[in-house]
DNA sequence: GATGAATGAGCGTTCATTCAT
DNA sequence: CATGAATGAACGCTCATTCAT
């Protein structure tokens, strides 16, 4: 009955992410998290120190898996892997709804009161400096115009990535559905990209 | 020393919009904003059923302030007036944090479990469409081309506040404070504008 | 249903007491002594902050009652007051044994790790100081001798009344049920009488 | 690395002793005991059915030291026997305070909820009668007054321990340092002595 | 012997809500 | 209109104890 130490751990991790992502950070309580793994209140108490700790697992486990979205793309062309961040934020936002988009937006409303919105405006920081330099890359490549506002055009991008997790959050889903944020995204990258790299 | 009854009201969901913006929405507690209104704990029910109906009036009163910032520029022509909501937005927000942006994101993510978030949705779906008339007119006027995608341009725009209100809630700053968000507005206006209506 | 405000402060400050006496301090738990009183748990709040306070009032209410003791003798003879405090102490032990001897004992013991210790320790002074007042009293009245060390004499005296306690406490009646404590008592003030105070 | 069973038994009682010192008997948790001797939690059941078996052998310990207090003294002249006693206690009772003075409060003080204060009753007059039994002895000897009270005198020396205990509990370290208490014991031992065995 | 995982009971406390005054 | 008293549900957390390893 009882499972190894460090799966646990994952396991229960995992599990506060979804129902911080359902309840909010305020609604995750114990009992929930427990009930969700399917063990008893106190129990959980063998794996974290306490509630604070175990959300904090959760927010490492949220943001590892951003992290591991931004290096999802290894296309040598900067642009086109800017392109393709872009899509596959757009595609994997249904799947990974429950276990990112929504937790995600819950810590960022969580508020001052807690320490974890510092933490995630470090990691949002981290995001943007990865776009900063992708593009950086593209014009040394060529592909992307030596003559923009590198920050606007950052900025531009990973708002795009907000604004869709902001849309399906609020159950505006035609922002996607429709292609709205697609063209959005063909137009920022139109407005970067150098003649030579338009198709 | 009591006061009319629509005024008690109205400083009770101010109070309670305030609430909402500091501790969220499942820290808003009646406690807190009978003592925040200066009255004690089930007074409150003199004049709201419950919290859920508390709640709505605040809503109801965040998005008000909204709308009013919607009709807040009169400028006839179109292109300026998108200019002048823009700006009024990026220099409101400071003093409208407490009453205006921290709320609107707490409620925004006070998840589907509150029935908040449809009408939420429903009133951003109204200020979208707030926009695309306002460009329609633009292209009427002729200082908005008439070859744009209307829908893009609408959600750039309104993206771009909830941009705005994100970097702000997150502490990220230097987004406004540099002008960035800025010079992002001066481009969009600078894509949809007609080449008659630049400066 | 509900008492007025004073009241049942005192009310739950006199369970408190009992529980105290019952179950020691660590046992006196907010269900005990609202089931005592006879209301839900959580409507102690409404008297008190919270469980440290209501054990502080739950010991001045304890302090009180000693104080009334010690005043509870009113005989112009210092000696013989002496004599009345003691023969009342042993005499009312066991009417007062669940509000004063028990719940006496158990704040004594209940440890440096609350801050009740240094409170009854203040009043264990004024009361040894009581106790050598009087005596002074009866030195200058004639009635004891001025050659005894005082100091002693009143700590033989209180530590009569802790020894009975305890020895109520521990179960070893047979102290007082026989007598001895009676004679101890006639014992120390035949040492402290002068010789014409003497029956 | 193991200990032998009675090490670890014996082990395992003095660092409850320590804590039941420390925290009261209520206090004396399975965790803070496993904790002080370096195992952990579940452990101690290897040792001991349940924490009442804990505590009692806690208590066993306990009233040996006790008893060995009482044999300390070999003097074959009683009535120096019962000084001897007497000095001893006020002497050792700051390095006995932990494990000693401290948890016999602790116990005394646990009611009549726990076994416990039944064990001390039946130790405590196993005190008084030896106390008895070295008066009576004295009696033989010539150095003790025939016409006394035997058990008001055992009660008297007896009951001065219990009131510097009591005393330093509270933190009234002035009984003892300024020597009243010393005073106190010279002041009974001065009223059972025959005159011959004066100084 | 000893451990880590797990549990049910219980604790102090907060909260939305009701009701008599 | 407003209050003080009260309640049931829930929350974060501790504790003695069990059990498989």
């Amino acid at each position: 009955m009882a499972k190894p130490r460090g799966d646990r751990r994952q396991q229960i991790a995992d599990a506060t992410l979804k129902i911080v992502g359902e309840y909010g950070v305020q609604g995750t309580t114990m009992a929930r998290v427990a009930q969700k793994v399917g063990i008893s209140g106190p129990a959980l108490y063998k794996h974290f120190a306490n509630r604070a700790e175990m959300l904090e697992a959760a927010m490492d486990l949220l943001l590892e898996r951003v992290v591991s979205w931004l290096d999802s793309s290894t296309n040598p062309n900067a642009l086109e892997r800017l392109r393709e961040l872009g899509y596959r934020h757009a595609s994997s936002m249904a799947a990974n709804y429950e276990g990112v988009v929504a937790p995600l937006f819950e810590f960022a409303a969580s508020g001052p009161r807690s320490h974890l919105t510092e933490q995630m405006a470090r990691r949002q920081r981290a995001a943007l400096q990865k776009f900063i330099d992708i593009i950086a890359e593209g014009q040394r490549q060529g592909t992307i115009r030596g003559d923009i506002d590198i920050e606007v055009a950052a900025w531009s991008l990973i708002g795009l990535t907000w604004v869709e997790n902001f849309a399906m959050l609020e159950g505006l889903n035609e922002f996607i559905a429709d292609g709205t944020s697609t063209r959005m995204l063909e137009g920022i990258l139109a407005t970067i990209a150098t003649p030579a790299a338009a198709p």
